[in-house]
DNA sequence: AACAATATTGCAAGCGCTTGCAAAATGGGA
DNA sequence: TCCCATTTTGCAAGCGCTTGCAATATTGTT
């Protein structure tokens, strides 16, 4: 491999005439060091191109900076849009975000984590999947935090990041059912994650209280592609329904477009459509879709906040946390 | 900070009842220790939970497992997606990602450079922005490899990966002229990076060469409201346009959308509209857009290709790769 | 059975850094 | 001016690992 030969911490301290010590002292903030000796460190390290070295210092401190995120479907809007934000809020607080893709096999997420370990990550932040109980106590029992969204875990520990799926359920068919909607249908995959299965617990409660009919059908990964697929089955039923809530926006994207431009159907006139997310092109106006919107800056405002609090404070603070989504109208219900 | 305490390669040696080196050796591939030592010490690493060290391991190996993904607007169709692959690609070859957003201000990029180096990354990859020569030449010094993707470096040592943009450009000309279209347009966004700049280019020669109208215009960021904004430009002219090509794909469902549903404007029928990036957007029923590939996995693959190339057969690798983006034919554009 | 060749093992040094401790320098009263 | 309280400084130990070297164990050959 390359023959790496950075500058270590005693060529400055030559170069500028004092011990390693006050090398190691100038770049740790807080330390004492005079005006002077700071000076004349700066210099030298400016000079020769010293930079710290992280991995020993990591070594040394038995904190690395490292935050783990643990992650699948990175390419998707929603996923992205949460990346971008943890990783801007981490590297406010002086994190560095160490990004692991777990869109291969099973057990992936496992192998994530003691990924994590081996690299003495601070914390992990698990947006996908979810980890066997053993490796969580592993990270747990080696102090590193844990945090899950919109994973549910029952195991302790981790802070628990959720949004009030059952809830979203029950206010979109409210809205529905205002729209003059009778018969409801919810259009899922087949993830089966708690997050999804809230969404659909809670709209088929809602619909089922208000006398309405209802019916659900699931297929395939949470993408576009099966929006179409739902679209398919749900619109050629001899009773077709009048109002489908999506589990994710991709997929309403899906299932809209194949409505229109397949099936022929006005949406909202002949059928009322709402989605899940909030993604970018949910606004776009070929959709103009009603959605709940995921708080992405609030969640990953939680997590990084929670990550740089004090082991101290740790027991008084709240592991779980639960956050609204936001029901953001916009042209795919008609006006009630 | 939390009270880590990891287990030690010694307390594994200690419980197998060997010396340190042997669990070192174990973990070590290619390492000599008999199956029986192997043995004792997987056992003993198992029972006591323990994982190699990564910090301390790359201290003496000099040698991280880090590679640094430098890019903004991660949460762009087009980034995400080259994100996808990069990770996933990294991790086959053992290698992790840190990720490092630059969305922020300027110099960040020379910021987070500085990041990679204090991480003794063994590697970075530069998707967005362009670093300063001086960090460059750091990184380099260090043993650093570098790539830049869409970068346009003239600066020698990193592996740039490019696009055939101004052919792109050119092509595009030939297909709208085969739809009879005679006024033509570009729609660009200010970013004025190379890559845009080459599609602007080539398109602007064709065109000419051509003897056909041909026009620019230029706003803000590369995405879907500056598509709206330069819709909103372009077809209150006096003299309309009847095909433009707009420099990446958010821009161009900025456009279309605005383009029929504020104008009433039919595409393809009365305009004829192009992009570049190949996103999942443009396949979706409501665009249609007949656009450019980048051919995203196989930049990724070239990238991490020539990361774990050995430093020997470096001098004779090439430094430069240029890739053809594949012209992806839809309905944006008549048929001829 | 004896020996050379090969494989395995442990020792110890060292990667670049932080930090407790004690010595040296500094400053402020009286 | 001298003494004590306060910074500032350097020393040295140690974080968890790898690896060259020499010692020991194993194997195969005649």
């Amino acid at each position: 491999m390359p023959p790496k030969d950075f500058v270590s911490a005693l060529e400055v301290a030559q170069r500028a005439g004092v011990s390693r010590s006050a090398v190691s002292r100038t770049f740790t903030p807080g330390a004492s060091v005079s005006a002077e000796t700071r000076k004349k460190v700066t210099d030298a390290a400016e000079a020769l191109g010293y930079h710290v070295n992280e991995l020993a210092r990591g070594l040394m401190r038995n904190e690395s900076g490292i935050v783990c995120l643990v992650v699948s479907d990175v390419a998707t809007p929603y996923r992205s849009a949460l990346l971008r934000e943890l990783t801007s809020k981490l590297q406010n607080v002086g994190k560095v975000a160490m990004l692991i893709n777990t869109d291969r096999s099973d057990g992936s997420v496992d192998r994530a984590l003691s990924q994590a370990i081996r690299y003495r990550a601070d914390a992990s932040i698990i947006l996908s999947g979810l980890p066997d109980a053993s490796i969580v106590r592993l990270c747990l029992k080696n102090g590193q935090r844990l945090v899950l969204i919109n994973r549910d875990d029952e195991e302790p520990g981790p802070l628990k990041i959720n949004l009030d799926d059952f809830e979203a359920g029950e206010r979109i068919v409210t809205a529905f059912a205002r729209a003059g909607c009778r018969s409801l249908a919810f259009a899922n995959s087949e993830a089966g994650t708690p997050s999804l299965m809230g969404r659909e617990h809670g709209f088929v409660a809602a619909a089922r209280k208000l006398g309405l009919e209802v019916s659900v059908e699931r297929y395939g990964w949470t993408g576009y592609e099966a929006g179409r697929v739902l679209a398919q089955r749900l619109l050629t039923r001899t009773q077709r329904p009048d109002a489908v809530f999506c589990a994710t926006d991709l997929l309403a994207c899906g299932f809209m477009d194949t409505a229109r431009h397949q099936f022929g159907i006005g949406v909202p006139q002949q059928l009322c459509l709402a989605g899940f997310d909030d993604i970018e092109q949910a606004s776009w106006s070929s959709y103009g879709l009603t959605t709940f919107a995921q708080p992405v800056a609030e969640i990953a405002s939680k997590a990084v906040e929670w990550l740089s609090t004090s082991e101290a404070a740790d027991n008084i603070l709240q592991h779980s946390v639960r956050l609204t989504a936001e029901l953001i109208w916009r042209t795919s219900i008609r006006a009630g």
